[in-house]
DNA sequence: ATTCTGCCTGTACCAAAGGACAGGCCGCCA
DNA sequence: TGGCGGCCTGTCCTTTGGTACAGGCAGAAT
């Protein structure tokens, strides 16, 4: 993946859809992408809803699509359309490029996240790219996405002791007490010795609190 | 970010800290980077806790860091690092290309993660971008990491209810019976019996593990 | 008009969870 | 040596959680 995919004119074109609410800018996409003997445009929509409609009746190959958008938003769109032809790609192509907006994007199965603005080779290739298998990001974007991985506050939760650790991983995979004793060879009075622990430390008023919580720091292996 | 950042001789070179458990690799490595006039290795290590220390004392601004080693993973080593200086920036620099590793290794802090094979002036610009502030990930790394957020199946777990959705919701948030029944103004015998739908439909013995199944499944607001 | 489904409620009963209080064993460290 | 922290155990008691069984109401579908 990731391989330069040569533009090949006599082989089948690749059919796409673009999905934008500005017409001029699907004007625009149009123009730019005419030019290239193996894109075709096969439909355009203006909303999520219509992208819907088009991507089951058209059947294109990559949609291209802007997030922002009234009626249906792209993430929202991108997840049905995916739901009902897994084997669709998508390319974002929009303004935003904050970090919750591109990992809403790539959960929702986007292979390509491009900024607008970005040069039209840069669109081309990514078309191919995402075409072929593959996919793409712009370096900006894949920072963005790093800052947001990296974990904010490694520190801010207490640490918890081995024992506590091991408790609560069979907490998060819902045993109780008495499974957890029989399990680590405790009597079950030390289990709700440690369950007790960890809800301080973990500042939560129950076990499924806790287990929330853990789940949310991640400290958990669900 | 990602600009880049041309390599000015005349000033402060960029400290790097080399970590693999080959020692081949290492001296492999600080020959190439010695090539360069803005690099200076100013240490090594052959584990993660010789890189800690490494890393204490000798403040370098970038650490080169292979993820498999003995004593302690690179990972829990970045981690620790990064706990102790947080200004601290890392390139992975590895064989390894499962998703999993990427994103571990991404949530422990580097900015940088490129395969070994990697041509030198992509690891000489890595280093660059890196420092700069910015981050840069292989195109195929990217790929991986981009499979891995797609969402695998959003199907194959059950429809729930609006209602249960909100029972849900709540139930994560450790709320018990009662307090739910308060919150959405119903008995509390119904909240049970939502409940029990849910744990029906999640396959859950209790509502921990309800929780913790639909925190995996992600419906659910942490 | 009937059926189905989501939503709501009740009583009764038993198992599990969690707090309060009290204590023992071991290894580390000043 | 004494203190401390992690880990383990116990009894007693109250509150929650969860199941079983039984039923009502409204809206949508046929």
């Amino acid at each position: 993946m990731n391989q330069h995919t040569e533009p090949s004119p006599d082989a089948r074109p690749i059919r796409l859809l673009i999905v934008d609410d500005h017409p001029v800018v699907r004007d625009g996409l149009r123009a730019i992408l005419s030019t290239q003997p193996d894109f075709a445009v096969v439909a355009e929509a203006g909303n999520g809803r219509e992208a819907i409609q088009q991507a089951a009746a058209l059947q294109p190959d990559i949609v291209l699509l802007d997030l922002e958008m009234p009626e249906m938003d792209g993430v929202a769109a991108l997840q049905q359309m995916r739901a009902q032809r897994p084997d669709l790609r998508a390319i974002v192509f929009t303004a935003f490029d904050t970090d919750e907006r591109i990992v809403e994007a790539l959960k929702a199965g986007a292979q390509g996240y491009l900024l607008k603005g970005a040069p039209r080779q840069e669109l081309f290739s990514a078309i191919r790219v995402v075409h072929g298998g593959g996919s793409l990001l712009q370096p900006v974007v894949a920072s963005r996405l790093i800052e947001h991985l990296s974990q904010p506050s490694p520190a801010s939760l207490p640490e918890l002791t081995p024992r506590e650790t091991e408790v609560l991983q069979l907490l998060a995979r819902g045993l109780q007490n008495k499974e957890i004793a029989l399990e680590l060879d405790i009597s079950e009075r030390t289990v709700k010795f440690h369950v007790s622990a960890l809800m301080g430390k973990l500042d939560a008023g129950n076990r499924t609190e806790a287990v929330a919580i853990a789940a949310q720091h991640n400290l958990v292996e669900l």
